[in-house]
RNA sequence: GGCUAUGUAGCUCAGAUGGUUAGAGCACAGCACUCAUAACGCUGGGGUCGGUGGUUCAAUUCCACCCAUAGCCA
């Protein structure tokens, strides 16, 4: 489906929205380029294009995490906010507005919408029957379940399927289930909950796939998934919930994949309230604007379905094309915080300049869904080959003996051969307007090898003075082709280049004019680049600090080992009875079997974390952790000195 | 387990709706140049186009199965 051409639209973009309980990592990064780079084109090429993002704040995990951090879920997304913010000015993500889900507007529209749905039948309300975590009075979805896998017996598996058989099942049938949150076994516990009719909206459904702009394997997709059974959806959640409540409803929140792509709209009025622009005119069935949204492949069930299903129920405009990527790996493994891959954007600047990130994802972009590999010596060498190679080498060459005539640019300039660059300007738009970047880089560096040939086919610097100048003044024009070309990918760059050409930022019909007058020195705009390497963290112990209500969450108590037995079975454990004074006695499993005899531990004094959630284990339920220190020499239990009784606080 | 996508030179990727010797950039080698950040230019080596079988006068391109990777579903 191909993108009207005509010029002086009006665009709105969107990327997904962050989630609010961790900092960016550089897959969010790669989407962010990917459509930044495409507004920025839009804006360059004549258009009005917008571009809309805010954090998503909502959920149990925002909840939780929050918890775990010991502050409030508000703070936790302020600070989430900035650092977001932040990381995303760092690799020049140009957003029109960046806001937040947790907003006035967003829960303004998320009520507009589901009143709107209500009024039209969409919303239906059933009994759920779901796990419940009594210690922490909360409903568990899923994720937060562990157990046995009901065919196979397998310990240790998810919510809802087994890793070990791949059996899948309803999380209710689970064995032994225990709640990731607190480590108790939950209950079952039958609740209301709210229901969006997904199948009333087939029809639009269908209709929204023939026409919107998707990419083909995107659509089929979901044209799999509206012909499998569609269910209704549920919407609610239940208290507490870290959202907006639902009205009309006691202690019933919006699902935050409700109130999610809401908040797309909700950055918009954001902004457009300060610019006289009328957000439910844009919404409108007939709006002048067109609407795009930046995804990865994980959440195009959710924008290609629920979402247009959603909108449509509110009688509102649904998105004229959804455009899908792929997830980013880097050097060729998944990205995984345990394995070290999972590269945080901000530590990506100590590797190396993020614009030049920029470059290197738009070198593998495409208009496809497939994974990019970030590979850090592929990343060196193609810098290093374009950007200093080809791209700037052709300022820096022609620099010299432009300088010599006072930097004064001749007009007399090989028009022929400046055609040949500016003849690619409808295919660059083309390959920009499709999201085919790699190519479109392809092509740029085609050209700047074809300026750098002219260069040496015409060698300048066996030339009189004034022959030398018309010839270089021919590559700085083409340069400056280039670089506009080239603007939407490395803003950065560009700008600098601009600054040398003495001209204020350019726009695509500008790679029809000549340059003219004098420019300035040329400055190196960019060293090559040495191996990256990943820096072990110098400030690894500083991300970690933690603040002093995190250390107060922590309940370190003496105790007194009681009894300390072999446990049957077991390579490392030993079985502590201990005594922690007010708290009772506890019953505590510690890996300290290669150093310790049960019966030299009785009656020895240790500190336990006598707050630590319960881990259910083989043996039996441990109930906290004693403290020792351990390496190869062996392991040495901690003990508070003489005086010290059973129960004291340790802080 | 079912379905989908991907698998092309050391690396990153084009491409072929089946048809004479399969392409580019980088890397590598040789030559040349000296204006430029040891940059640039020219030439060259390098691939049985994931594997096996089938359809066909002809397949890397179509079909089946298999393997690897990614994803979706139950």
């Amino acid at each position: 489906m191909d993108i009207p051409t005509k010029s002086n639209r009006k665009i709105l973009v969107t990327q997904a929205l962050p989630y609010a309980n961790a900092p960016l990592h550089l897959g969010h990064i790669l989407e962010a380029v990917q459509t930044d780079i495409w507004s920025r084109f839009q804006n360059l090429n004549g258009n009005q294009c917008y571009f809309f993002c805010a954090d998503d704040t909502h959920g149990t995990p925002v909840m939780l995490k929050a918890k775990e951090m010991a502050v409030t879920p508000e703070k936790l997304i302020n600070d989430t906010f900035k650092d977001h913010k932040s990381t995303y000015e760092l690799f020049g993500i140009n957003f029109t507005n960046f806001y937040t889900t947790h907003s006035d507007e967003n829960k303004e529209y998320s009520e507009k919408i589901y009143f709107e749905a209500k009024k039209n039948n969409l919303i239906s309300k059933e009994i759920v029957e779901q796990l419940y975590d009594e210690n922490e009075k909360m409903f568990l979805s899923d994720r937060f379940i562990k157990g046995s896998c009901p065919k196979c017996n397998a310990p240790d598996q998810h919510g809802d399927n087994c890793g070990k058989c791949g059996a899948s099942y309803d999380v209710l049938e689970i064995k032994d289930p225990i709640s990731i949150v607190s480590g108790t076994t939950p209950i079952k516990k039958k609740s209301e909950h709210i229901f969006f009719d997904l199948p009333q909206k087939i029809d639009v459904l269908r209709n929204y796939l023939a026409k919107a702009n998707l990419q083909s394997p995107i659509k089929n997709k979901l044209k799999e998934w509206l012909s499998d059974d569609l269910k209704k959806w549920d919407i609610s959640r239940d208290a507490p919930y870290f959202g907006f409540e639902i009205p009309d409803e006691v202690n019933k929140y919006f699902y935050v994949w409700v109130d999610a792509p809401i908040g797309y709209i909700a950055s918009m009025d954001n902004w457009f309230k300060k610019n006289n622009i009328n957000t439910l005119d844009v919404w409108s069935k007939d709006s002048e604007y067109e609407i795009y949204h930046f995804i990865g492949k994980d959440i195009a069930y959710f924008h290609g379905l629920f979402w247009p299903a959603l909108l449509s129920s509110a009688n509102l405009k649904l998105p004229d094309g959804i455009f899908v990527h792929g997830f980013l790996t880097i050097n060729g493994e998944k990205m995984s915080k345990s394995k070290g891959t999972g590269i945080l954007a901000k530590d990506f600047e100590k590797m190396s300049n993020p614009e030049l990130l920029r470059y290197y994802f738009a070198a593998k972009l495409n208009d496809k869904v497939e994974d990019i590999d970030l590979n850090f010596e592929d990343y060196v060498q193609r810098i290093n080959s374009d950007l200093v190679g080809k791209y700037l080498n052709i300022a820096s060459r022609s620099a010299s003996f432009i300088k010599r005539n006072n930097n004064q640019i001749s007009e007399n300039i090989d028009i022929e051969f400046i055609k040949t660059l500016t003849d690619e300007k409808t295919n660059i738009i083309t390959l920009y307007e499709n999201r085919q970047y790699s190519k479109l880089i392809r092509l740029v560096m085609e050209l700047a090898d074809n300026v750098n040939k002219y260069i040496n086919d015409n060698t300048p610097w066996k030339k009189d003075e004034n022959d030398a100048v018309n010839i270089s003044s021919t590559a700085i024009n083409a340069f400056k082709i280039l670089t506009i070309y080239l603007s939407p990918v490395i803003p950065n760059l560009s700008h600098e280049a601009y600054k040398f050409l003495n001209l204020t930022n350019c726009s695509l019909d500008d790679v029809n004019n000549t340059l003219s007058g004098q420019i300035n020195n040329y400055k190196p705009l960019l060293k090559r680049l040495e191996p990256l390497t990943i820096q072990e963290d110098d400030d690894m112990e500083n991300e970690n600090l933690i603040n002093i209500d995190q250390f107060s969450a922590i309940d370190l108590r003496v105790a007194r080992i009681l009894k300390a037995d072999h446990v049957e079975g077991a390579d490392k454990l030993l079985q502590l009875h201990l005594d922690v004074g007010e708290l009772g006695t506890r019953n505590v499993f510690a890996g300290i079997k290669s150093s310790y005899n049960p019966d030299e531990l009785q009656d020895k004094m240790v500190i336990l974390v006598s707050n630590l959630e319960p881990r259910k284990m083989k043996f039996g339920v441990s109930d906290g952790m004693v403290l020792a220190s351990s390496n190869d020499d062996g392991i040495f239990l901690i003990s508070p000195d003489e005086g010290a009784h059973a129960g004291m606080k340790v802080k």
